[in-house]
Parts: C-alpha cells; structure tokens; sequence
DNA sequence: ATGACACTATTTTAGTGA
C-alpha cells in the first residue's frame, strides 16, 4: 500500500498541481494538510473523478486535514479533534482502515501548532497540544498505527540545513525536541529515518531568497508508523521533484512523503 | 540586519506561515 502526507499549502489553489502528484505517483491513502478551505467547500467530486473518496476536517482561511484514498479501500472516520484542543483549529482528522490481509490499522493525520517563536505564547500551546497528543495516543492504543503529517519540529541536527548551529533554535529547541521524543516513546518509528539514518534529506524549503535552489531546508513532515509495520516498509522517498513548478502551476513550500508499506 | 514568497480574506493591505 502506497502512503503519502503532504503539507499541500492551500487546497483551492494547489489543486491542478495536486492532480498532477496524485496521477504521477498513484498513492492509496494520503494526508493533506493546510487545506485553507472550509469542510463545506471540500472539492468530493472532483477527487472522486480520480478514484479517491475524502474524509474531511476543514475551516475557513487556515489549516485544514484530509485523509483521501482509493474508492475500494474500507475506511472509517473516527475522530476530528484531539481532547482539550477543540479550540486549537482544524488539525487532526484520524480513521480506520481496513486492509487486503484484513488487518486494522489506525490511520492519523496531524497539522501540528506552529508555535511562531520562542517568546511568542504560541509555543507553549505547541507543546501543549503534543502532551493532548501524546496523552491520546497512550490511552487509546492500536496494535497498528500510522501517524503522518506537518509536525513542525525538527527532531535533530541532520533534519536541518542548519546542523548543529540550529541548535535550541524555533523549531529546534530542546522542548520542541522532547515531544518528539515522546511519540518515538509511544511506539511509533520515523521510517524515513530509520530507512535513511544518515541522509540529509529536506521537506520543506522557504519560498523566499531562493531557499529551495541552495537547499537550505527543514525535515518537519513524517510519516511514523508502529513497530510491527516499520518492519513492513518497502520503501520511503522524499518527493522532491514536487517542490518544483510544473510549467505555470506553482509547488507548495512543502514536498510529499511518500512510503510503501506492505499491509 | 532585513527581507525575500505565497496563500486567504464581506481583500486592495494585513495576517499567517516555518
């Protein structure tokens, strides 16, 4: 089964670049975050078109999740919020899917907080929204679970252009870090980590001053995965040729995450 | 040192993003 998450950067107008991934690259279940677009506006049909039924957790203006994925696939949405951050904004949708060998996998698709900056009071609700997160995840657990999405942190230096200089850092502080830490503590893996240990790979470059072109960018978006089913993992790829234009279309600052996964 | 780009909104400048 072919997995994807992709911070997408606006929905509405990503969504011919949006067709072209999706045709190129034929995933079966996908996370996208940043819709930008009220639940009541989501584009059905239009996925639908393409194969794809949509389970969606949108707003006005800002953030915004969906889970997409093939029409065959059994699927059930089971929750769009976590626990004392209903306030916090469209940021988590999670359902369950059932796969060909019949198993049961817990599928969760996150936009976490972006925090702004280390004096800012949005960073402490960034971390407290991973302790809902993390509270969550251990008292309902799921013999087999895929959490992805936009986590806007960097867990350590070779996920930063910035290495070791980026070091406590927005994005790159000690507290960011240790909620981390914490979803690593709750069983689940950072597969493209654990494919790659050494690879200094990027999923998000600024827009602004050619960040994309010297590759100074950020590894935030991931895709981790239970125990059992990183021992599965054919592959995981970084989908860095959608960073770029295609012809008049404009790329989101964001590059898919994509992972074959035998379910 | 600063801004740089792209998106959305009872838009025409401002807020947000990471």
């Amino acid at each position: 089964m072919r997995i994807a998450t992709w911070n997408i950067n606006g929905l509405r107008a990503r969504i011919d670049y949006v067709d072209e991934w999706i045709t190129a690259r034929d995933p079966d279940l996908l996370a996208f975050q940043e819709l930008k677009t009220p639940t009541d506006l989501f584009p059905h049909g239009h996925f639908e078109e393409l194969g794809y039924k949509s389970l969606v957790n949108g707003q006005k203006s800002w953030n915004g999740v969906a889970i997409l994925c093939k029409q065959e696939i059994d699927i059930e949405e089971t929750g769009n919020s976590l626990s004392g951050q209903e306030e916090a904004g469209a940021r988590y949708i999670s359902a369950l899917v059932r796969t060909s060998t019949k198993k049961t996998l817990e599928f969760i698709n996150l936009y976490c907080p972006n925090g702004k900056n280390l004096e800012h009071a949005d960073l402490e609700g960034k971390l407290r929204w991973f302790d809902s997160l993390t509270k969550q995840l251990s008292n309902e657990t799921q013999a087999h679970r895929i959490l992805c999405g936009d986590f806007n942190i960097v867990p350590a230096s070779i996920d930063t252009w910035k290495g070791e200089k980026g070091d406590g850092t927005m994005f790159h502080s000690t507290q960011e870090r240790e909620k981390i830490e914490a979803l690593y503590q709750c069983g689940l893996v950072d597969i493209f980590r654990q494919s790659k240990p050494d690879t200094e790979e990027f999923s998000w470059w600024d827009y602004r001053a050619g960040a994309f072109h010297k590759n100074q960018g950020l590894r935030i978006d991931f895709i981790l995965a239970s125990h059992d089913l990183s021992n599965s993992v054919e592959q995981v790829f970084i989908d860095r040729e959608y960073r770029k234009k295609i012809g008049d279309l404009t790329a989101s600052d964001h590059a898919p995450v994509v992972a074959d996964i035998v379910l």
